[in-house]
DNA sequence: TTTTTATATAACTATATACTCATGTAATAT
DNA sequence: ATATTACATGAGTATATAGTTATATAAAAA
């Protein structure tokens, strides 16, 4: 990443939005041992059909996964598994605010104690 | 990530949520060569005064980048260098889909020259 | 053929958020 | 003291999108 146009960021912007949504991630981290149909995915997230429908229709109409129509059920795939290096990524980097977060409430409470009477 | 919690789910996604914005790519994308002023980031990226200072505060609440006011300036840098990877990793993702379109597209040019007489 | 099962989608609502304009605030310069 | 410069922020608007409900579609079962 140098300089990039508009469209470039654009284009980046969007595939950040897909995996900025709870439910989404959910769905994809569902699939991270291979496809699942709809159904079994309503019940592992706990959302509804319809949206669980729509997020997944997303997903694939970006190319994050993959739809196979087999009967009446339709099953999903993940197409690129790289995007749980993303999320690996991102919650390395949150556990680590957290525990600096810890250390800082840990530096607060002790300074509380030692105030205390 | 194995089984997650909602709350871990919407800390995540609001991470990728501050990353879904081409405004802040772009910002963030400026700061990558070390800390720019304000006034400098909104030379760069060609948005408004307000706009940017919003985005700045934005990302350093969440931690993406410090602030640190030097006279009657602010200078902002990057706090985890680690966004670039997923940028980075975005990027070549993208990259690999434009290509396969690229390819689809020859594949369907060369069938259309072919059908022409 | 009718019913059932599995999935997709349209219409609608509510909420979030990116942006602009105007103004506030604080440090420096005159 | 006043003006200027640099930045932040509140109010307001427009748009995007997640969710629900109801319905459409299509394959399989009865």
């Amino acid at each position: 990443m140098m300089q990039l146009d508009d469209q470039a960021y654009a284009r980046i912007a969007k595939y950040f939005q897909l995996l900025a949504e709870p439910m989404r991630l959910k769905i994809l981290n569902g699939l991270r041992d291979g496809e699942k149909n709809v159904s079994e995915l309503v019940a592992l997230s706990g959302g509804t059909q319809a949206n669980v429908s729509k997020h997944l229709t997303m997903l694939s109409t970006a190319n994050l996964i993959k739809r196979e129509a087999r009967g009446t059920k339709a099953y999903y795939s993940i197409l690129d598994p790289q995007i749980f290096d993303l999320c690996a990524l991102v919650c390395g980097q949150l556990a680590m605010q957290m525990s600096t977060e810890a250390a800082a409430n840990e530096t607060f409470i002790s300074a509380m104690q030692s105030q205390a009477t």
